[in-house]
DNA sequence: CGCATTTGACCAGCGC
DNA sequence: GCGCTGGTCAAATGCG
């Protein structure tokens, strides 16, 4: 990895031990011997609390975090980096610069809806003005062409997603295959349909390896990478507050970084070589079905974790 | 018919 | 205060 610059310790361990402080504050008021039943009726106000208290919004480090560990090797069509103006800044707004993918689309992985384009002063190209559809979602996105590379798309993310993006509603194995068998039959091109996502190295055929499964594979590795860390990080944690996380995580979540960092920064178009700042990077290693790095002190995937419960 | 996109109008912030 | 610019609104239009 290259340099980086550091993440802001302070805030960080100032936000962790406030999810920390929360969590045990939340686990004293059981009365230790809690059934789930009960434990899911805890589970809206946890997740309110937590998120009120210690999300602060992605930040570049969470980007950054995604795309160490998500992008395999490859060919170069397509690009994802982080503009160095961008580090270091602890807000919810951040610039992506992407190369343009096969097609021509900087799918993320989120539906959105297009309200606005608007010519830029000293551009030829138009910037283009998106927000989440999910009414409950305040996130919005500016699309406009490099004026160095027409062939880079500068999107500007601002504001969080507080939902899941579509492939988090195929819910079951089982709904899977449905899923994979509509998607295969539905060639439409939808910035959620995944295969605008991977068009080229996924099969038609609703297999182990269609990208619906993989996603599933992906997801819950990434959610057993995540209650692994919260077991390891908080020792208090009860039992069945880890019990209910495990099965819950495990059987709802559908995928849990989306909710900060883009799908296509996480997967762009299976790409594998992509630039931070000035430095490119190339993985000699394939793709690992269980990507996602997590850290304790990671207030934001702590939330990733919760926000998978509601 | 419902939904997404287009596009001109409108508004707010900023610099002079 | 005025003009410029970026961002948003909303009616019109297109598409499946």
């Amino acid at each position: 990895m290259m340099q980086m610059e550091e993440p802001d310790e302070a805030e960080i361990n100032w936000l962790d031990s406030s999810a920390g402080e929360l969590m045990r504050e939340l686990l004293e008021e059981d009365d230790g011997d809690e059934t789930s039943a009960t434990f899911i009726s805890h589970e809206s106000s946890i997740v309110n609390k937590l998120i009120s208290t210690v999300y602060s919004g992605p930040t570049i480090r969470d980007v950054e975090s995604a795309l160490s560990t998500t992008l395999g090797a490859g060919d170069s069509s397509c690009r994802v980096s982080v503009p160095e103006k961008s580090m270091g800044k602890m807000d919810s707004k951040y610039t992506l610069r992407m190369k343009i993918c096969g097609n021509g689309v900087a799918d993320d992985g989120y539906k959105w809806r297009k309200y606005g384009q608007k010519s830029i002063k000293n551009s030829p190209n138009p910037r283009s003005y998106y927000r989440c559809t999910n009414p409950r979602c305040n996130a919005k996105k500016q699309v406009e062409r490099s004026l160095e590379d027409p062939e880079t798309l500068i999107v500007t993310y601002e504001g969080l997603h507080l939902h899941y993006t579509s492939h988090f509603l195929l819910p079951r194995p089982q709904d899977l295959f449905t899923a994979a068998c509509h998607a295969a039959k539905k060639p439409k091109l939808q910035s959620t349909d995944l295969h605008a996502e991977v068009p080229d190295c996924v099969p038609p055929e609703p297999t182990v390896h269609s990208p619906s499964m993989l996603l599933m594979q992906q997801s819950q590795a990434e959610a057993r990478s995540l209650v692994e860390g919260l077991d390891q990080s908080k020792d208090t944690t009860d039992d069945s507050l880890r019990h209910g996380l495990n099965e819950d995580v495990m059987q709802r979540s559908q995928g849990l970084l989306e909710d900060i960092v883009p799908l296509l920064v996480r997967k762009p178009c299976n790409s594998t070589i992509y630039t931070y700042g000035n430095n490119l990077l190339s993985h000699e290693s394939p793709p690992s079905s269980s990507t996602i790095s997590w850290s304790p002190s990671s207030p934001c995937l702590d939330v990733g974790i919760f926000s998978s419960i509601l």
